[in-house]
RNA sequence: UGGGGAUUGGUGUAACGGUAGCACGAGUGACUCUGACUCACUUAGUAAAGGUUCAAAUCCUUUAUCCCCAACCA
């Protein structure tokens, strides 16, 4: 149903970070390629501990949309260096949610490779023996705890006591520490810079840690880990990545990534001459906003919780902001990469109203999506002068039905399908009134004022009455058709224009064809746009207290039956209400349809 | 309290000493076999105060507000 051709991506924004690759590449600061164009090279570095994000979308596709617009390398890596948090369910989902999003890091011409930081331990071993050695890190005793009580604060420096151990101890505990003599906490490697630093980063970072537990790729090979700081800048270097892209919080880091690769360049020459051999690729860091959304949570602790407390069916439920989520509950990924772009890419922090992520989908599904009728909360109408076979049985019509009016290429002269009429149907409940508001445009009886409506691609249609139960609703209305209006069209007078227009076109389906399906309607899990947003007197508050108890609405539609043989993740317009994707929930027979988005409704805003 | 950053219409984002523009939203109207889409028009902004300059969103000074940093997380 969905073609790339069907929806062109917009010229991409230019931003701060093209202005740096342009001046870089004007430069060769990164050398070239075979070819001659400049080197460019970006990654996408995960931590496998949860599912991903629309956060890391924007993240993704700014690397992987510069590797495309730069002609350069764009690397899935996973930075796996803390075995307690991270889990192989982790890393499978993180692959598939990367390639689902277009960002193609295993296949020309951007792909430069799937990596992980774990297959690099060996090497990040051997450059930190090199730093003890040159006198440039140490082991130290502290306990964590104490490490934290040493740390100084923003007036007073930190403190080890294990700050001048000599070398050759270090190094005796370094490699007693990688080969199991110690346990748990008992011993770090840190770096030796500044206790004094205004830069809390730079007060003698942990480089290692010892933590005696599996992990899913390296299992029991190591039980010391590398810290984010020390792994980081080295498997950047190793990647010969370019342009180093991360979060703004990761900008006091900045110094200690450019410290680390230059403590390793001493001593090392371009050509291998110098006492420690060749020198290393030193890329650049970058540092970008974060997505935030109005009304969304987006920090992984948070989403985890949501997940453990069942608060949602699981990562993938349909209202929660991960690739997984958005995937299933209809978001395509070429609408995700369009709002990616729009939104832009600066260094001040700011908060995108959800619903311009919602119109990114709603733009790129008007397009792509074909339509069917479907209604949500039925209301039966009986056409009372319907003609009648001779056994008594309904005359059943088959009526033409546009596929998409949307659809570029054709328009309204797009494919059609026929669909089966027969006097008795379901309108949407919203759709009628006893007592019709003002500008109420939909069906409401004659005696009270209402105005005769299309029945889309059908006829016009007048309500002539209404039959009530006991307790006085509506539970059915009765009207009369004209028969000249089929295919919804009024009769034309000799000058060819419609002899009457109606101002109302409503949805309905065959009451004798229409099959029930289950249909899911989301609204926002959070009724706030700042989910635990500071109460009244500043005090924190769970950001749980601000989920929107309405978030989910099952109800049982009757939908086209040209929809029996839809299929899991089929896209559909449901016109007048919104776009609907079959959920992995249904069955046969029994299909689930998720609404993505509803269609935009200014009648309903009218209202208010 | 130290250090590092950020402030342009309701929201997001341009303008790199020389006409404050674009998008989204909102409002109005047109069109319409989806009250959708599309089209037209309207709306509204340089955080504050000083200074430099022929000229300041842009440079300088001060102030205000917000974000990040004292994990053996990333």
């Amino acid at each position: 149903m969905t073609t790339d051709a069907s929806n062109p991506t917009p010229a991409p924004h230019h931003h701060f970070i093209d202005e740096i690759i342009l001046a870089d590449n004007a430069a060769l600061r990164w050398g070239q390629n075979k070819d001659g164009t400049p080197k460019v090279h970006t990654r996408f570095p995960p931590e496998p501990n949860g599912y991903l994000h629309i956060g890391h979308a924007k993240s993704i596709c700014l690397n992987a949309g510069l590797a495309r617009r730069y002609s350069g390398h764009f690397n899935l890596r996973f930075d796996d260096t803390n075995p307690a948090k991270e889990e192989q369910e982790y890393v499978d989902s993180i692959i598939k949610d990367v390639k689902w999003l277009g960002a193609n890091f295993d296949a020309p011409p951007i792909g430069g490779g799937l990596f992980y930081a774990s297959n690099y331990f060996e090497q990040m071993y051997d450059w930190a023996v090199e730093l003890v050695k040159k006198g440039h890190a140490y082991v130290c005793d502290l306990s964590a705890d104490e490490m934290s009580k040493r740390r100084g604060d923003l007036r007073t420096p930190a403190s080890s006591p294990f700050r001048d151990r000599p070398m050759a101890d270090s190094l005796r505990l370094l490699e007693e520490m990688r080969n199991g003599k110690h346990p748990n906490g008992s011993h770090t490697l840190r770096a030796k810079i500044d206790l004094a630093s205004p830069n809390f980063v730079l007060r003698d970072p942990v480089m290692y840690r010892v933590v005696h537990e599996h992990h899913h790729n390296t299992g029991n090979r190591w039980c010391i880990y590398p810290m984010y700081d020390w792994a980081h800048c080295l498997e950047d270097s190793l990647e010969g990545i370019t342009h180093s892209i991360c979060t703004l919080e990761f900008r006091n880091n900045r110094p200690l990534y450019h410290w680390f690769i230059e403590r390793i360049n001493e001593g090392r020459t371009a050509d291998g001459s110098g006492p420690w051999g060749k020198l290393i690729h030193h890329p650049q860091q970058i540092e970008f906003a974060k997505l935030r959304l109005t009304s969304v949570i987006l920090s992984k602790r948070n989403l985890l919780r949501m997940v453990q407390e069942k608060v949602v069916s699981g990562w993938d439920d349909p209202r929660m902001p991960t690739i997984s989520g958005l995937r299933r509950r209809g978001f395509p990924a070429a609408a995700i990469r369009n709002f990616c772009d729009e939104i832009g890419v600066t260094t001040q922090e700011s908060t995108i109203d959800l619903g311009r992520l919602e119109n990114s989908v709603r733009d790129y599904l008007n397009k792509a999506a074909p339509r069917a009728m479907a209604v949500l909360k039925p209301l039966k109408v009986r056409i009372e002068n319907w003609p009648r076979n001779a056994d008594g049985t309904p005359v059943v019509e088959m009526l033409d039905f546009v596929v998409n009016p949307e659809d570029e290429e054709r328009g309204l002269e797009s494919a059609r399908r026929k669909i089966a009429f027969a006097g008795e149907l379901f309108i949407e409940r919203e759709d009628f009134m006893e007592v019709p508001a003002k500008k109420f445009f939909r069906l409401a009886p004659v005696s009270a004022g209402g105005l005769e409506v299309r029945l889309r691609w059908a006829y016009f249609i007048k309500a002539t009455g209404v039959v009530k139960d006991a307790s006085g609703e509506v539970t059915e209305v009765i009207a009369t058709y004209d028969p000249a209006t089929r295919g919804g069209d009024a009769p034309k007078g000799p000058d060819g224009q419609p002899l009457r227009k109606v101002k109302g076109t409503i949805h309905w389906v065959s009451a004798l064809h229409a099959i029930p399906a289950e249909a899911r309607l989301f609204d926002r899990l959070f009724a706030h746009e700042e989910p635990g947003h500071p109460g009244p007197n500043g005090e924190e508050r769970d950001f749980l207290l601000d989920l929107n108890p309405h978030s989910l609405e099952k109800v049982t539609a009757r939908i086209d039956p040209f929809l029996a043989g839809a299929r899991v993740g089929d896209t559909f317009q449901f016109e007048r209400l919104g776009y609907f994707r079959v959920d992995e929930d249904s069955k046969p027979g029994a299909l689930v349809f998720n609404r993505t988005v509803s269609l935009k409704d200014s009648w309903s805003k009218a209202k208010e």
